[in-house]
DNA sequence: CATGTAGTTCATTTTGTACTGAACTTATTT
DNA sequence: AAATAAGTTCAGTACAAAATGAACTACATG
């Protein structure tokens, strides 16, 4: 258990995150229960608060996971949903328009459409044009899948 | 220029590159020739050739950036070409993967699928399942539609 | 074979990021 | 209103990643 919570950290390092960040997520994953409190995770991962406070506020902030609430208890609960992961999906989609961006400038800087490195910018573009038009319709077809496989 | 190099610089250390790996990427995009030497990167970045020369192995190693030889020239040259975007593009499909096992065995560890948060993953699990197959279809659907493109 | 050019390697230093721990705020219960 | 609980904030510190700079390798050319 707490090898899988390390597996998990070590592997959303990779991406950008915190390893108590990917730590976090990993014992939301793997707990046996619906969700999990402040001090359940302080506890598990036997950190200073503070680190964790950081941490469960930039997984909120990034849609990553979820908060909630139950009546009659002062605590704050946090669990891990397929939602972040349609949230992530999102956000790819918003980078490589940003990319775009990037590389449109780019070849307005050096200017020069006979270069060869003006052509492969060029491809670049326009498959992050592709992809832009493409991912949306792409989750479009998910929807569905899912709601025929719910229907059966 | 050295603003453009910046921003890329910027953008990149977001997607887990060093700043001094996406600064090369930056110049090699916007340089207004087909492709650069060591040396002309390490005097438009005014860093050490130490630095340049980790962070271009790192970029080759990644399969970001291209190296080619000129006859007739001891310097190596290097170059962005628009397959190092393809490459960037099944390194992703691959960490879905990666990130499908993960999950996998979460559910493994937890163990009930009367949980919600059982559901949840496995939803997650099956929407990676879904993107394993589809995106490799899409990259073709690419292909054909530039094949298409070229021969207006 | 001596000189010069291109690039690598690595010990040291710089820089930046993440964690800790303690003090603090806010809210709740008795 | 006192006491407790939950979580935040932040100064200090520890640690790791990345840059420097100098010495080194490899190779080419006069």
């Amino acid at each position: 258990m707490d090898e899988y919570i390390e597996t998990i950290g070590l592997f959303y390092e990779r991406f950008g995150l915190s390893r108590m960040s990917g730590r976090i997520l990993g014992y939301l994953m793997s707990s046996p229960v619906e969700s999990v409190s402040f001090e359940d995770i302080r506890t598990q991962l036997r950190a200073s608060k503070g680190s964790i406070s950081g941490n469960i506020n930039f997984l909120l902030a990034q849609g990553i996971i979820n908060r909630t609430m139950k009546s009659g208890d002062r605590k704050t609960y946090y669990s891990f949903s397929a939602k972040c992961v349609y949230k992530v999906f999102d956000q790819t989609v918003q980078s490589i328009t940003e990319m775009k961006k990037l590389l449109i400038s780019a070849n307005e800087i050096s200017n020069n459409p006979l270069l060869n490195k003006y052509k492969q910018i060029s491809e670049t573009i326009e498959f992050y044009d592709f992809l832009e038009s493409e991912l949306p319709k792409l989750k479009e077809k998910w929807k569905q899948h899912k709601k025929n496989n719910n229907e059966e």
